[in-house]
DNA sequence: ACCTGTCAAGTCTGG
DNA sequence: CCAGACTTGACAGGT
C-alpha cells in the first residue's frame, strides 16, 4: 500500500512566493484607463503563475507530487469588472509551461473552488455564478493541458432546510454541466451538512469519485464508522487513472473543532492507515494545515519513526 | 517593518 | 428580517 502526500496552494517555506496576489476593486478603480487596469491585472496574474512555477520546483525537489493550485491565480477573473479582459490570452504561455512541467514530473494537480461555488443553491444567480467559476477553473486546467485526472474538488452545497430537495437540485444542476466539467468534478463530504454516507450515495448515483475528508467526518457523521464505507468510497475511483484521494487535518482545539490546526497529528493518519490497510490500495493524502508544506514535512519526520513504514521518497511511503 | 480593519462572491444561526 | 459567525490569505492604509 503506497501513500503519496501533498499540500494546499502555498508554501510557508518559500519566501515572497504567494500564488494568490490580487487587487481590490477600490484600488483597481483608481486606475484611470481600462488599458492600464488590464495591464495591472495581467501583471498580477503573471506574477502568480511565476510563483506557482516556483512552488512546482519546490515540490519536485521534495518529491511532492500531490498539489492543489490556488483558485486565485487570476485576480478578479470571474468578476464583471474584468469581463472584457482576455486573461487567458495573457497567461496561456505560462499555463502551458506549468502544465508541461507538471506532466514531466507526474504531478497530480487539483483545484478546490471556494465555498461560494454552490451547484445546489435555490437562487438561480448563485448557481449561474458557480458554473462560471467552474468554467474559470476548467480553463486553467485545460490551459495547462492536464487530462481529466486533474480534478475540481467541490462540496454538495447548502442544506437549505431540506436536504432531500437540495440533493435533488444538485443532481439536476450537475447533469446540465458540460462534459468537460463533469469529468473533472469530484465531491467531498463537508463538516456541517452532507456526511460521508450522504456524499457516497450521491457519488454512486452520479458516478463521481469521492474525496473523503477525515476531519469533516469527525464533525459530521450520523455516528457512522468510516471503516464500513471505505471500500465503497475508494471504489468510486475505479474508473480513474489516479488513486483515490483523502483530505486530512487536525482540529484546532476543542472549542474550534472544525478549524484546521497548525499541523496534522500523525496518530490520526496512522489510525486511518490501519483502517485502510485491509483494502490494500494506494491512495493520495492532501494535508490541510495552517503550516502548509511545513506541516507535511513535520508529518514525514514523525512517520520516519514508525517501523512498518518504508519511505519511497520524501513524499511517498509504503506500508506493510 | 509591522499592525489592523477590510475585502467579490454564500449560508446558517440567533436575536 | 437583519447582524454576526464562519474562515482566511492578502490588500491597503496607517503608524
Amino acid at each position: 500500500m503506497r501513500i503519496s502526500f501533498g499540500y494546499v496552494a502555498m508554501s510557508v517555506v518559500l519566501k515572497d512566493c504567494s500564488p494568490s496576489r490580487t487587487i481590490t476593486l477600490q484600488n483597481l478603480s483608481k486606475i484611470a484607463s481600462e488599458k492600464d487596469r488590464f495591464a495591472r491585472l495581467t501583471s498580477i496574474a503573471r506574477e502568480n503563475l511565476d510563483n506557482t512555477q516556483r512552488l512546482f520546483f519546490h515540490n519536485r525537489a521534495n518529491d511532492i507530487k500531490i498539489f492543489r493550485i490556488t483558485s486565485k491565480l487570476i485576480p478578479l477573473a470571474t468578476h464583471p469588472v474584468t469581463e472584457n479582459w482576455d486573461w487567458f490570452a495573457e497567461v496561456k504561455d505560462k499555463l502551458k509551461s506549468l502544465g508541461d512541467y507538471a506532466r514531466e514530473n507526474d504531478f497530480r494537480i487539483s483545484a478546490h473552488p471556494d465555498h461560494f461555488t454552490l451547484l445546489n443553491s435555490p437562487r438561480e444567480e448563485v448557481t449561474e455564478a458557480s458554473v462560471r467559476d467552474l468554467e474559470y477553473h476548467l480553463r486553467i486546467l485545460d490551459g495547462m493541458r492536464l487530462d481529466s485526472s486533474a480534478k475540481l474538488v467541490i462540496h454538495v452545497g447548502g442544506g437549505y432546510k431540506n436536504k432531500e430537495a437540495s440533493l435533488a437540485r444538485f443532481i439536476q444542476n450537475y447533469k446540465l454541466l458540460s462534459r468537460d466539467i463533469k469529468q473533472r468534478i469530484v465531491l467531498e463530504n463537508d463538516d456541517k451538512i452532507y456526511t460521508a454516507r450522504d456524499v457516497l450515495e450521491l457519488c454512486q448515483e452520479l458516478k463521481i469519485p469521492m474525496v473523503l475528508d477525515i476531519h469533516h467526518h469527525w464533525c459530521n457523521n450520523y455516528n457512522d464508522d468510516i471503516s464500513d464505507y471505505l471500500a465503497d468510497i475508494f471504489s468510486t475511483w475505479d474508473g480513474e487513472t489516479r488513486p483515490p484521494k483523502i483530505h486530512i487535518s487536525s482540529p484546532k482545539d476543542e472549542k474550534h473543532f472544525r478549524s484546521h490546526a497548525d499541523n496534522v497529528e500523525s496518530s490520526f493518519l496512522l489510525d486511518f492507515m490501519a483502517k485502510a490497510k485491509q483494502l490494500n490500495r494506494d491512495f493520495d493524502v492532501m494535508i490541510e494545515a495552517k503550516n502548509k508544506d511545513q506541516a507535511l514535512f513535520n508529518l514525514m519526520t514523525e512517520l520516519r519513526q514508525i517501523p512498518y513504514i518504508r519511505f519511497i521518497d520524501g513524499g511517498c511511503i509504503e506500508v506493510w
